[in-house]
Order: structure tokens, then sequence, then C-alpha cells
DNA sequence: TGACACGCCTCGGAATCCGATGTATACTCT
DNA sequence: AGAGTATACATCGGATTCCGAGGCGTGTCA
């Protein structure tokens, strides 16, 4: 399903945040801790991933700074900015009333105009069955 | 918010099949109508409409044709293949799965390599609260 | 020595969205 | 009659994003 790759558009700064917010890491492991979470749902491609962490660094959402280990292995490991918490929380907040939205036009036929706005979606996973 | 623009690429024609599964509907109904399950969530641009319709089309997913109704105005009504049924099922597992990879990876930090492969996700959407 | 995983990076093609723009008809209000 | 608005179709070009392909270098193990 090559459709998978449309999806993932403009998500990949937003989950980068996600697995930063969580503890600081280089890139190579993002991509790894990405896959982890989602069970192989979801890669991190290098002409991605790359590319996307250096705009989120621009940004001032992350700080990376180039690590050496015992190995003597250099890697650069990026950490998330109280700027990059701010925008982590837009971000998700962002893509919940948009993926309830999704479902709620997918979901079906009649749905007339609920009286609150605010009124929290029925997020449905089950098939047809 | 300008990142719902690149949230929706790749569920355009996805939301028209939806749509069109429910009923016959014309292009500008079929804005109308998302715009109104999503509660405006969700806008479909005239410049993404019909340029997506024409390939639902090509693809044999939906068949197009025109219809003069009473008041002599005529429209052009879209009408769901058995194709286009099948391929809105794909299309609705893909946008599942999507969805609750995205809403694990955002979800948090801690989740060891489950049992089964098939365990369905914790759908969490509060904030950190 | 070779193979492989780790780890960083850039470039160009492909796909997608949408603002702007154009055309045309029906209805409503003054 | 004229103006304004909603309906209804369509195309084009700029902007954005993803990713395959390619490149470079290091540590580990057989």
């Amino acid at each position: 399903m090559d459709s998978e790759r449309e999806l993932l558009k403009g998500n990949t700064p937003t989950l980068a945040l996600a697995v930063l917010n969580d503890g600081p890491l280089h890139g190579y492991g993002i991509a790894r801790e990405i896959e982890r979470r989602s069970d192989n749902a979801l890669r991190f491609k290098e002409g991605t991933l790359y590319p996307a962490l250096h705009a989120l660094e621009r940004e001032g959402l992350i700080v990376g700074e180039w690590e050496r280990e015992g190995n003597g292995r250099e890697r650069k490991v990026y950490r998330i900015t109280p700027a990059g918490i701010a925008d982590l929380e837009s971000r998700t907040r962002t893509w919940n009333t948009f993926a309830s939205a999704i479902e709620r036009v997918l979901g079906g036929h009649n749905n007339g105009t609920p009286a609150l706005p605010g009124t929290p979606p029925n997020l449905r996973t089950e098939p047809t069955s």
C-alpha cells in the first residue's frame, strides 16, 4: 500500500517531537523508536528524517549536539526545547481534531448538526464486520 | 493552522468515496457534505476537488454523468462503483491502521513489544493533564 | 579482509494541495 | 433591468512534502 506515503505527509515533525518529548535521542534512534512504538507500521526513511530534523532545529523546536560515546563513536543527539514542547501540544491537538473529523466523514451518513461544537468525537476503529 | 493542509494529503479520494458510498452526488455537493459531516473541520477546495474526482473516474472507482434538473441546471453526478466500494474499504482499513499507529507514537514512551501483533491499540486523546 | 549494522548527509523526481482565475446559470432583492 | 450572490464546472502553477538513490565514514565480528 503506497498510500501510506501520502498519509504521512505533515506528520513527520510531530512524530519526531513526540519521541524527543520522552528524552534526548539521536536521529537514527528516533527512527528506530518510531518503528518500535508503531509496531513497524510507521517507518522513517533517511531521506525524510534528517531534513525534518534540520528544519525542526532551524525553527528552534529542538537542539542538536554532537556527542562522543565510550567507543569513540560520534552522533548528534537532539533535545526538545520548551518551544518544541508547546508546538508538540499544538500539533497533537491539531491531529486529534483532524483525525476525528476524518472518522466522522468515513463513519457515515447522518449526523445532524450537534448541539455542542466541542463535543468529543467518537473514534471508531472496528471494520464493517 | 496551515498544517491541516499537509495532513489532508492522500485522504481526499478516500473522503470523496466515503460520501459517495452513501448515495450519488455531484462535485459541489460532495464538498458541502464533507464540510457538514466534519463540522467544517475539513473543507474541499475546488482546486483539489475536481482533479481528485477526475482521477477517481479515470481509475474506475466512480462514474460521472451529466444530469439536467427541473430548473434546467446541469451538473455532473457521480456514483461509486463496486471497485470503488472495495477500494473505500481498503482505504478505510489503511487509515485505521495509520491513525492508530500515530496515536501510539504520540501516546507515549513505554509500550513493550506486545504479545499479539493484532492487539487493538489504545486510542488516547487526553492531553498530559 | 569482508560483511554488516550503525550513523550522518544531500539531491531530484513524484505526488499532492490550493489560491487564483475563468466560464456559465439560477435566484433574489431593489 | 441591473447587481449581487450561490451554485457548478474546470485548469494552471507555485509550494510543500516524501523518499529512493547515492555518498561518506566508523565499529564489530567472523
